[in-house]
DNA sequence: GACCGCTAGGTGTACGTTGCACCTAGGGCG
DNA sequence: CGCCCTAGGTGCAACGTACACCTAGCGGTC
């Protein structure tokens, strides 16, 4: 199969989307991996793959967007929190920038398709 | 590297985006594949892969949502002419509401990003 | 105590899509 | 002929994603 297939819609969000709701979430307040995997799904994800989002997390803080520290938990095991940093919050903004401009090309679409639409309402 | 780097900004469009487009062109009219490289520029691609645009035509010819045929030209080499399908306009219809629903979620992202800025103007 | 379920974080891996480079071939023109 | 433009196409590696599976702490209950 190139490209999807019939009957199934893989349309999807943005490539690497996962990663600008993380810095959003982290934005809005420092959490923890396990809580942001419930937060996500406000942000258009119906499920996300646990795997990715730590691996995610993980990257990030390597390359110095966010901060993290373990901290006991008084029940349950033990957990990352994450807060943004300097840089990350910068990236955030470039990158709620293009999402913007990705915004604005998707509703191009959608009122191109309208036109072609309401027009072929017209015909029958 | 995982999930991006840092100096570049890798948030795309969506997944699988060039066979709405595609589609959405050919609904608006009869074409052919040098032509459609030009034309999804107006969708939101900056540059696209002539490669993964013609794969994608020849996909979405053996699925049946497009059918080609070829037209020899009066100057140039001949070319192939593409048009929708009964199956790809329901295609097309089904994507666009997928679609739209993704621009529902980049929206959502946008306005909560926005609350986010103003916040911290008025901090500062 | 043994078992089970829930929270929390994590690894391994295969697949599909994408991006990049490169190739064929026809026609016009100097 | 050599060169550029149009038009279509292939090969391949890298990246992102999805899916499955694993460790481990804690609470409750049989």
């Amino acid at each position: 199969m190139i490209g999807g297939s019939t009957d199934e819609v893989p349309v999807g969000l943005p490539r690497n989307y996962l990663r600008p709701c993380l810095l959003l979430l982290l934005a809005e307040g420092t959490s923890h991996g396990y809580e942001l995997l419930d937060q996500v799904s406000a942000l258009g994800y119906d499920r996300v793959d646990p795997g990715g989002l730590y691996r995610c997390l993980r990257a990030m803080d390597e390359e110095g967007l966010v901060h993290s520290r373990w901290e006991p938990s008084t029940s349950g095991p033990a957990r990352r929190t994450y807060e943004l940093t300097a840089e990350g919050r910068e990236w955030l903004h470039v990158v709620a920038g293009s999402l913007a401009e990705v915004a604005r090309s998707l509703s191009t679409y959608s009122r191109r398709y309208q036109a072609l639409a309401e027009q072929h309402d017209l015909v029958r």
